[in-house]
DNA sequence: CCACCTTTGAAGGTA
DNA sequence: TACCTTCAAAGGTGG
């Protein structure tokens, strides 16, 4: 996406915008006709990003309209009424697909109607991610979509801070002035998580003001860089001037290291050998740089607040859920944007990094995740027994 | 206390 | 190359 990329010459995440909206398209290609069309949309929205305005193909057509299976569920229990398990609970996505023209927020301004993309999303969400992810726990929230046509309004009315003078889009709420980087994580930030990288010796902070006006960074684990201006890392994203990286002077780490010890595989440790347990050591000493978020990610920290507060969840399952389907709900040149911030993310986070890799976290994490044949087999089974629970009280039914 | 849930995307690993 | 796995955030939940 060269208007994207602005020349800036990075060879970082090169094109991934267009990657990944490819991949899209090539879902959906083998799903709806129109398909073809919308990959094309995506590919000319991408790469001429400022026509998009004058562009006869209405945004709000072009709009996949969200699952409207959650607010279903929402008027249901907005109404009061009891909630009537379908029989294919675990799918519902397609099993209830007419719903949304009763509650849909884009028929109730205008702004949408249902179109090819109500079948994408359906099916990219139950494809992706079947009966499990909607399980009745996750039912108590109100009306989560629907806000989607406002939203953008307030989000078009909000300059995109990026490409601005303002503050940066992406930011925590409590760290109004911060790069995007500046928000992985705001414990970060207090003097608990402060990585024992930065104050080796003494452990405490050397005078550095924690105002993020002044923030610092290691730029490897070993070293630190500084950003002085809010805006600053504008700058070092594009162009990473080296002033802007002075000589090590301080202490708050960035936010994207937190200490190692809390990550750490149980179970590897005991099976190491002496010299591995040392290695091992050593890793522990080193601070635990986290992965740069990606788009997604960077909209999910946005809008989680704005959807706490419209549905009085906060069940973050359930908050992704939503916002993964408002997602979806996008426009490209919604979705461009943080497409962008997040290149600029990995950018910068590959200057202060040089060396980093993915892999240096692999492993880092206790849990074990589920294989995708697992949640495939617990989603099936899942499908089966509510098909015959739905049997049984069918069955119940005509017998009283 | 901590894995799990749930989402998408990036990146690494493997066949 | 395609597919799979892991990890990023977040906070409630349950073992």
């Amino acid at each position: 996406m060269p208007q994207l990329n602005g020349g800036d010459g990075d060879d970082l995440g090169a094109n991934d915008e267009l990657i990944a909206f490819k991949d899209e398209g090539e879902q959906e290609e083998k799903r709806n006709v129109s398909a073809e069309r919308d990959l094309d949309d995506v590919k000319s929205s991408l790469v001429n990003e400022s026509e998009t305005n004058s562009s006869s193909d209405s945004e709000a057509d072009r709009r996949p309209k969200p699952n409207p299976d959650l607010e279903s569920r929402a008027r249901r229990q907005q109404d009061g009424a009891l909630f009537q398990p379908s029989p294919y609970v675990g799918y519902p996505f397609f099993m209830i697909p007419d719903l949304g023209n009763l509650c849909s927020p884009y028929l109730t301004n205008g702004a949408l109607t249902p179109s090819a993309r109500t079948v994408r999303q359906h099916t990219h969400t139950s494809a992706r991610s079947p009966s499990p992810s909607l399980s009745p726990q996750y039912l108590p929230f109100q009306w989560p979509l629907l806000d989607v046509p406002g939203r953008s309004g307030i989000r078009d009315s909000a300059t995109p801070t990026h490409l601005s003078n303002s503050v940066p889009v992406v930011q925590h709420p409590h760290m109004t002035h911060l790069h995007p980087l500046l928000s992985y994580s705001p414990e970060a930030f207090s003097p608990q998580r402060a990585s024992p990288g930065f104050s080796p010796d003494t452990g405490k902070r050397t005078g550095m003001s924690r105002t993020p006006h002044a923030a610092c960074y290691p730029v490897s684990p070993g070293g630190m860089a500084q950003i002085p201006h809010p805006l600053g890392w504008l700058l070092v994203s594009s162009g990473f001037s080296s002033r802007l990286v002075p000589t090590p002077q301080s202490s708050i780490p960035h936010p994207a290291i937190v200490p190692t010890g809390v990550k750490q595989e149980p179970g590897c440790s005991s099976q190491k050998s002496m010299g591995d347990a040392q290695q091992e050591k050593e890793d522990e000493k080193k601070p635990h740089i986290k992965k740069p978020l990606n788009a997604f990610m960077l909209y999910m920290r946005e809008e989680r607040p704005k959807v706490v507060a419209q549905c009085k969840v906060k069940e973050s399952a359930t908050i992704n859920q939503i916002l993964g389907q408002r997602w979806h709900s996008l426009s490209k040149e919604e979705q461009a944007k943080y497409y962008e911030l997040a290149r600029k993310e990995r950018l910068l986070h590959s200057k202060l990094y040089p060396g980093w890799s993915a892999r240096d976290n692999y492993g880092k994490k206790k849990k074990r995740k589920r294989t995708k044949s697992e949640t495939q087999l617990e989603g099936e089974t899942m499908f089966r027994f509510c098909d015959t629970v739905h049997f049984l009280l069918t069955r119940l039914v005509k017998d009283l």
